[in-house]
DNA sequence: TGAACACATGAACAGATGCTCATAAGTTGG
DNA sequence: CCAACTTATGAGCATCTGTTCATGTGTTCA
């Protein structure tokens, strides 16, 4: 009943432009993105969207050696963007982050439009 | 033909996950990620986002030379997300696709929160 | 205890990336 | 045409990145 979201009317490019000065925002938003930007991680971070999964699993979803995955699971649990927790011999990972799946989804949708004007 | 928005949530997730299986589209959005991954691309992109720009004036936003805004303007060239004209000396360049300004508003939001482990 | 399983980690290497330097290409006014 | 200005491009280079290989760590069960 406090803060819903709105996100709508001019006071929104207000915030944006203070975010856009603020050096560390946009930084860490570029990490964000770069997270994004790999394909293996990608395919780890839709997956796990999907529900958690232990690293055998993730391998067998992103097709590559196990080592790359836990090398880049290591890269997603440093940047918070995953979090692991044992199970038995198997350690399994989530999302740590809403925000995440958001930007996946939105990425996602946007790289489907046929609007993509693509090559000729 | 009138039962669209029954079980939004099941519809989308039904269609999430074919987008997910889809190695083009995949592929598509890890380059909208990489495109904004990048300190001096973002600052153009986010840049653009509040009106076009001639390539002097985002070097004074980006703080590089110009060689190096150039050669970015032309890597988001190559992958469609801005757009040039000329305008007498100057060539001025525009975002192509509204979907980056999406994309950076949704980023930047989240790159500003404070950690919230919990929530719901 | 030890073998088998699941995952993590360090080293090393090929390829990608982003910058600068130098210079070319396009535009305008003299 | 030429000079000044703006932008684009190619080469070179240092750095970053993602992978594999080999090995280490941790867990379960016989």
């Amino acid at each position: 009943m406090d803060r819903e979201k709105q996100h709508e009317g001019q006071q929104d490019s207000r915030r944006l432009a203070d975010l856009l000065t603020n050096d560390d925002v946009v930084y860490s938003a570029t990490q964000i993105f770069d997270a994004l930007s790999d394909f293996t991680r990608f395919q780890i971070l839709s997956a796990l969207m999907m529900g958690e999964k232990s690293v055998s699993e993730l391998q067998i979803v992103c097709n590559v050696s196990q080592s790359a995955i836990s090398h880049q699971l290591r890269l997603l649990r440093d940047r918070g963007l995953v979090t692991a927790r044992r199970d038995g011999q198997r350690v399994i990972y989530s999302l740590a982050d809403e925000h995440v799946a958001t930007l996946i989804c939105v990425g996602l949708e946007h790289a489907a439009e046929p609007e993509r004007p693509s090559e000729e």
